[in-house]
DNA sequence: GTGGTCTAGACCACG
DNA sequence: GTGGTCTAGACCACC
């Protein structure tokens, strides 16, 4: 389900939260669906169960999660999130755009290379 | 010459990394100047000059900054950097721009966002 | 009768409680009707028969039911809870009244926002 | 600086949040005051650093908080949290004042109330 | 069984 | 010394 990169200096929960986000923006992981307890993934990412509690809390936080106590954590549904996300990966592309561009890239190369992406097909 | 901000979540050295990187990318300080010493400039920003050390360990492994044994540090030449400069912020723009598709934005809307960046005068 | 709200993060018996007490104060359930047993609720909602079993208690303590061994649930006459429910309303919009106070709103801006939902209909 | 209900059936790190949150909102922990540090706070109570730093980065979230890596934590200007206070304020007040109508409290009650409230003094 | 909280003790980067 | 992270093991409420 997800792999850890152990030579990557940041925490462990902030990668768990990071490739679950992922999953479930690129909807891999369907709305309701229910995630695997604490326990069990930590279990298989050999990681103490407290260090998934807090991705899962973030998750949660974030709005990607939602959790019912004594039954699991769920995966939310899109409109929980849907928002958010785009405001703020808006924000981060524009702040890449204008370091890109003080570094002397011109437009027309970004400009082309913006239609070569999105030319790549849906992935 | 810098202002730092305490409340920034990065290490100190890498908030100076990246002021010093912008002055001399941005041409503020010419080739060849003299780089003031580990200790005024720790002074001066009121932090330690290990910090300080360290921050210029890293401009020089990245090509901004040469060292001269018992004279001190100088700017490098923009032959040193700019190429290498601008392939790694193409690649963070790919990225970036990557992960807004993922999130659901258009061709469009960058298309018309970057156009935007640009018309905003040379600055 | 009841809708369940799984994302809600309180108890799933206090959600119920909740629910009934609504049905009960506003008249919905009119006096000395009987409640159906713990367990056709049970089953209704998909829920263990303990959980609407918690739920009963709670409203009996709070003397919105009276139970008869043997016989079942009942709704209470409006003048077993009546009374304390106005005190605890009243003392809870208190709490919420001055914590807004605190956060620097005006008596002005609480008065019409007062009107405003005073006049939305008796709802 | 803080005392703690071990009876409140809250975790304790909310019941921190919540303590400091007030005296921040108060005015009575200025701007950039630096907060003690999560082993200091953590003896005084006699609670496990873990559990105030949980508080401490509760705080950070919500803004009323900023930290310095290796320095310690401090009390966020106030134009930082301000206004999203104020909205979750009036937000809970809502709430409060539509349960107090439902139980049928009436108008000139609650606007009497308000009065009286607002004429006790600044406190 | 599940998530939520707490403790005790450890290691790390930063300054 | 400071905050940040992680572990191991424990207890609790809820279902």
């Amino acid at each position: 389900m997800i792999l850890l990169d152990y030579r990557d200096k940041r925490p462990i929960y902030e990668q768990v939260v990071e490739k679950l986000e992922h999953l479930i923006v690129s909807g891999a992981l369907e709305e309701n669906t229910k995630m695997p307890s604490v326990r069990s993934l930590g279990m298989e990412l050999v990681v103490n169960p407290n260090t998934i509690q807090r991705a899962y809390t973030q998750l949660e936080q974030k709005g990607y999660l939602y959790t019912v106590a004594g039954r699991g954590s769920f995966v939310a549904p899109e409109s929980e999130w849907r928002d958010g996300k785009k405001e703020k990966m808006l924000e981060e592309w524009h702040l890449a755009t204008r370091k890109a561009k003080e570094a002397g890239l011109t437009e027309d190369v970004l400009t082309s290379e913006l239609h070569r992406i999105y030319g790549e097909g849906t992935k």
